[in-house]
DNA sequence: TTTAATTTGTGAAATATATCACAAAATTAT
DNA sequence: ATAATTTTGTGATATATTTCACAAATTAAA
């Protein structure tokens, strides 16, 4: 028996809740593969077959919306991608797309319910792990949609200094337009934003790269919207 | 042992995996209450206490944002309610309150995990129900954001008569500044949407009551935003 | 390296929606 | 039943953001 997810270092926390027996039936119907930025490890429209753990990298979850492209959150490993498209439906919902290189494990979807049904601190790992995605889409759905575009460019901001890169000098992953459509408004408009920013001093920017300056009149703007 | 649960004409599909004697141990450890229009089951800001099973009736979801009230969703019977709340924090982020005369069960949490626990299918059902909510809210995400004003309130126009009453011909539980909050705009602006929606023959509108005379024309301007 | 393609910044004009204001209607309380 | 309160409709005006247009800058391809 296999024991690599045994000895994996991005063990999640749930596969920590594994029997070593667990662990090995894991490794055998587990694939590791290393994806190039820009690579889409889950397709809308296309049959869901596995559940993807995000090991190490970063991802975004995106959606054809009537328009345009939607990119619904910026997924930081690790995590599980992808349960709501295989337990929710036949065929993905969503599209999921590797913003680095990036390390992810497909998991076949019958071992993963196998492991839900046969270990309870596994399958209430995943369900504490739904509850806060669905706890973070409902702030999402309150901030982004009650706040103007200034509020919604810091927002971004400081997630990507918080969470993603805990810096406050990073080279943001996603062009000018994905930031639009993260939070809804025009490519145009971040632009402008964005120079605004620069204008007053709170921000420092070349190309991708940006530096936070004054992160609490950044964190001012995001509060007051 | 209480067989209540065990009989009770509600039962959740999840709660149906359960043996006797869980169904009993449930019946011990909740408590069914007829709720008067209005009234909150689950206050933000509140200890996370309980489970709520919303045995019948209509609920709304909703969340203090910046500036006002957001509503997430509306919520038909019968689902759990407040899982997130639970699970995901010690204190509720979020309120649910009944927007008709409403039967809602209160379980215990320890009860839940416990149950949680100890039926895999009991687990797997919330699991899939809380996987179709993630999915429900990114489509939510990519429809409410990319549609204007008309496209909005026709979708929720469309989700009461489909989902909600099954019908053409409905009260709308909810006021218009409820309508605004749950897509994000003004009143005034929602006011003038339905006007206009009447006096194009679309919809027959007397106070609350609505009838959809067209739906064919709704469900285009729903599509084409 | 040079060319082609894509991404980005910025002004001016267009537009959808919000806000303000107030009256009418409907609901609730007395 | 009457008064008080809340909800609703609608016009006029204000405003934030989009759209269009195009040049500059960056990145990818030949």
């Amino acid at each position: 028996m296999s024991s690599k997810c045994a000895e994996c270092v991005f063990k999640s926390k749930a596969a920590s809740k594994l029997t070593f027996e667990q662990l090995g039936h894991l490794a055998e119907n587990c694939a590791s593969v290393t994806l190039k930025k820009g690579s889409v490890l889950m397709q809308q429209g296309a049959l869901s077959s596995n559940i993807a753990y995000l090991k190490k990298g970063l991802a975004k979850i995106h959606i054809k919306g009537p328009y345009h492209e939607q990119i619904i959150k910026i997924i930081k490993a690790p995590e599980y991608l992808g349960l709501p498209n295989t337990f929710g439906d036949k065929i993905n919902n969503y599209s999921a797309t590797v913003l680095e290189d990036s390390e992810v494990c497909f998991i076949d979807i019958d071992t993963f319910k196998y492991l839900l049904a046969n270990n309870e601190k596994f399958a209430y790992e995943i369900i504490l792990s739904l509850c806060n995605n669905e706890l973070g889409s409902f702030k999402k759905c309150a901030t982004r949609t009650q706040k103007q575009i200034r509020g919604n460019v810091a927002d971004v901001l400081l997630d990507m200094s918080n969470r993603v890169y805990d810096s406050d000098d990073f080279e943001i992953p996603i062009s000018r337009e994905e930031i639009a459509n993260l939070i809804d408004k025009s490519r145009e408009s971040v632009s402008r934003v964005l120079s605004e920013f620069e204008k007053d001093g709170i921000l420092k920017i070349s190309g991708k790269k940006i530096e936070i300056l004054d992160k609490e009149k950044l964190k001012l703007i995001f509060e007051t919207g």
